[in-house]
DNA sequence: ACCTGAACACCGTTCAAGT
DNA sequence: ACCTGAACACCGTTCAAGT
């Protein structure tokens, strides 16, 4: 349906790390899981299947790309969550709760693939680091509750635990259709997080 | 190292879906994930490689008994802890969310399995039932303590909703290596559910 | 009723060889 | 520096045939 851009495709991709990554994403969206196969990127890119080889060790090295980048969207996710109002903590905490649930189940694959030690292999530590980076927003929020007055001054590693906990135990019972409406009433979610909230608040 | 009971094996295993099962399970608790195959049980096994198929449609179907299995072994570990003391509503849920951690830390794979929905498949239904079983058991709690008054009186959903999602959470990011005392505190989880149960009394 | 052996259509990964 | 083609050692799954 498109047409390529050189008339007669060069031998050398010239971007194909790229276009893999953006394939292997695609794909993830489309299906559950990361089963999709390193051959059938290939064929979608148009090149041989030995081709990615040349731009991951293996496959665990691109899934493990691909939860990189999905812990930086989701860090930016919340970032902009909470800036879109010079709000009170309790509103910011609201917000990035949404924010975050909502970056689950519209990528729930993605969201998985993320904590999923598959991913891990060699870069365990790198992914450590970026889904803290993430989890640090979560807790600034709090950190300003506390100064200001607002949230229990409870050691802050306790709250931060449980409000990561909360959200991510309600995305990934979300996405694992655990927390249907039939099941378990209309609003649950937004019940659950008054329950957390009440349990931060002074 | 173990002599078979029978001198010679016979051609009929007898009880081969049992040996199946029990192979995939140690399996399960041997590795991450369940990247383990349908040959390497029927090497264990000593049967050929499709003799499998006469017992599971699939690896998918396999999968999906294993989850079975754990939703109620979760739930037996669940009731256990609750009877062992007849105590207060919160030293229930305490006990309970104790044990629920404990079970996902002991076997990790086969917890992530039982929320992944690969192991759906045709039998999805199941095993959501399965899943609100064990669920059922911190609702029941959530009830009792509304009653005994110790509880607030919200809706029973968004109180369980809070309570299983934080005890998956905690379940799930304890298993992913993100919540280790060097990240996040010594005793994170405790104080999580302290925060918890905060919101949840008068 | 339950198991085997051969066969099919795939994978992931490697490597010498091409451009 | 990047890509290809053939090759290897696997899978999951099927099916006619054996006991």
């Amino acid at each position: 349906m498109t047409e390529p851009n050189e008339t007669r495709r060069p031998y050398h991709h010239g971007d194909l790390k790229r276009v893999i990554i953006d394939t292997a994403l695609k794909m993830l969206s489309e299906s559950n899981g990361w089963q999709f196969t390193l051959r059938e990127i290939a064929r979608r890119a148009e090149v041989s299947h030995a081709a990615p080889y040349k731009h991951f060790p293996d496959k665990d090295s691109l899934l493990a790309e691909l939860a990189l980048i999905g812990f930086d969207k989701l860090r930016d996710d919340l970032t902009i969550s909470i800036g879109l109002l010079a709000a009170s903590p309790i509103e910011q905490l609201i917000a990035s709760a949404g924010a975050y649930i909502r970056f689950g189940l519209a990528n729930p694959s993605h969201y998985k693939l993320m904590f999923s030690a598959d991913a891990g292999g060699a870069g365990v530590v790198h992914l450590n680091e970026r889904a803290m980076s993430a989890f640090a927003v979560l807790r600034d929020i709090l950190k300003r509750g506390q100064n200001e007055g607002i949230f229990k001054k409870h050691p802050l590693e306790g709250q931060a635990a449980a409000c990561w906990a909360q959200v991510h135990g309600l995305t990934m019972l979300s996405i694992d259709g655990l927390l249907l409406p039939e099941k378990v009433g209309a609003n649950a979610i937004e019940a659950a997080l008054r329950t957390l909230l009440e349990g931060l608040q002074k």
